[in-house]
DNA sequence: TCCCAATATCAGCATTCGTGAATACTTGCC
DNA sequence: GGCAAGTATTCACGAATGCTGATATTGGGA
């Protein structure tokens, strides 16, 4: 299909793909915060902040509204937070599923010798 | 919070946020497929194409399961489709967003001259 | 055993990303 | 205007990522 589609839809997957933004949009969860509440809430420094700020700006992950001269910023669509909570349960399945494997091997010996799966011991958060 | 948390889940999300990564799993959508038929759907190289899916099997994304010479690899879990689904959404949505807002502009004159809401005509899509 | 098809991995290179430091803007106030 | 607080931007550099070509591994025949 469409070549652009695909492009456009990872530069907002990548606009998500960073601990620090996780933090972030984690903390605008609740609401529109100043970068001066972002900046206590997460530790992140101030530049450091602003940039990752604006990166999800240009991305319509968020947008900002000014007030005197504070900015407050806060979560464009709520679809995102949804795709957050999804991926956030994927996580946790997955991570359940790896320690049954590693429990009870058994049925995965059709792969287990073929290099196709063996990652559920140590590669598991390289 | 936790910041192991917050690195997990951009890892997570870091496996889905690539253009090809993308078609891989839109071409895994609607059921498993082997590397070979992958490579013909998409276009992408085969040794390309193997180190996407390596990336995202260990990253808990994609299952593999042997037959004979080939490999079939499948979406883990169908959580991951409805977040694409959502992503999708959102970046729609984005951009209707955007044509609005260039289209008549207004409302937003408390924030034009401050550098703050600059990217709804020229960089909705770099 | 030898060969072939299918998949995986490696080495090297180019590009992108993340960060801190320094600096520039904006706004409100004196 | 000058100043201070709050926020944004630029630069430089190390680290991570993506791609290609070559090579290795695996499984199934002849």
């Amino acid at each position: 299909m469409e070549d652009d589609f695909y492009c456009l839809h990872s530069q907002l997957c990548k606009a998500l793909a960073n601990d620090k933004r996780q933090m972030i949009l984690a903390a605008l969860r609740d609401g529109e915060r100043s970068v001066l509440d972002l900046v206590d809430v997460t530790g992140i420094r101030q530049a450091n902040l602003s940039q990752h700020l604006s990166l999800m700006r240009t991305r319509g992950v968020v947008v900002a509204r000014r007030e005197g001269t504070r900015v407050y910023y806060s979560i464009s669509n709520q679809k995102l937070i949804q795709a957050f909570d999804l991926i956030t349960e994927v996580m946790e399945e997955s991570l359940e599923g790896r320690v049954r494997v590693a429990g009870s091997i058994g049925d995965a010996s059709a792969l287990s010798q073929s290099g196709v799966n063996e990652e559920a011991s140590d590669e598991s958060r390289s």
